[in-house]
DNA sequence: CCTTGTGTTCTCCG
DNA sequence: CCGGAGAACACAAG
């Protein structure tokens, strides 16, 4: 599942991949990746480049130089963003080819092709993921209905108690809930938690000031990590390079049931069903 | 029936 | 009876 961490290595890698490239076709195999008209999506993309590429949250948003509109482009589960070299440029290379995959694959849904002839592929197993041209008022509205981006300077431990204020919601929730906190999933809300030792089943009113301050420094904390180690594959995400995540290996609690917790040694880590959701926890060292 | 991210709907409480 | 919060549900597809 690509989260905070995996889309934001997806979004570094990229810039400095497909930035002021000029698109030169967009093949669309899967109608249903695409909101609205498919031909308004290669209207808009045609002849034009990307100047820059930001994140809200899981979100990606690709902006062109007139910023009449954007692309945003949401991996929900399974999307993979993958991008390749043409064979022009390529020309003398021969190993490296067989390492990789072929491209485009059964789960490849958008192709956009570049004026020196490489490609962005936009895979997509589940078919969940979208992309989406919106024009810019509507991106301002999409951004603001997000939380605070956890690793902003904005992030200060004040912001943070501000946000939450007297919210007797469970904490696993909260972690989730896009419309505090923008980036966090499944995966990185249970080894937050763990790193803060405390119950995904807590409620917020019940944290005391110390509980405040592990949850805020593992939140930066375990996000920080996980970018630095370029995201978690645990299904199938890869970065731009077709490669895996490496914190993978970190991973405390999440899919570790029955595992010996290595923060304590003392207890196996259990699985139950929190706010809907498959959680992970140590039944010792988390209180 | 399971998986997760997200948008919608329902319920509860003051 | 209304507003807001929180929880539950619905949906995507394999």
């Amino acid at each position: 599942m690509p989260e905070l961490p995996e889309v934001e290595t997806i979004r570094q890698d990229l810039r400095r991949k497909i930035l002021k490239k000029n698109i030169i076709e967009v093949e669309i195999l899967y109608t249903k990746s695409v909101a609205g008209k498919g031909k308004e999506l290669q209207k808009k993309l045609i002849g034009t480049s990307i100047e820059e590429i930001d994140r809200i949250g899981k979100l990606m948003i690709f902006r062109f130089g007139r910023n009449e509109h954007s692309m945003l482009i949401h991996l929900k589960m399974t999307g993979q963003l993958v991008y390749r070299i043409g064979k022009k440029i390529f020309a003398g290379g021969h190993s490296m080819s067989t390492l990789q995959t072929a491209l485009p694959d059964k789960h490849t849904q958008v192709i956009l092709t570049f004026a020196d002839d490489s490609k962005l592929y936009f895979n997509d197993q589940r078919r969940f993921g979208y992309i989406k041209i919106v024009d810019a008022p509507e991106v301002e509205a999409i951004i603001a209905a997000y939380g605070i981006e956890p690793l902003t300077p904005g992030f200060t431990h004040e912001a943070f108690q501000k946000l939450i204020g007297n919210k007797k919601t469970i904490l696993k929730a909260f972690l989730l809930n896009q419309k505090f906190i923008a980036g966090i999933g499944n995966i990185y809300a249970d080894e937050i938690a763990h790193s803060a030792r405390l119950m995904p089943t807590r409620r917020l009113h019940s944290l005391s000031t110390k509980d405040i301050q592990r949850l805020y420094d593992g939140i930066q904390k375990v996000l920080a990590q996980a970018i630095a180690l370029r995201g978690t594959t645990f299904n199938n995400y890869v970065d731009s390079d077709g490669q895996h995540g490496n914190f993978t290996a970190y991973l405390k609690v999440y899919e570790h049931e029955g595992d010996l917790c290595d923060q304590c040694l003392k207890s196996t880590i259990k699985k139950t069903r929190v706010a809907g959701r498959g959680t992970y926890f140590c039944p010792t060292c988390q209180l």
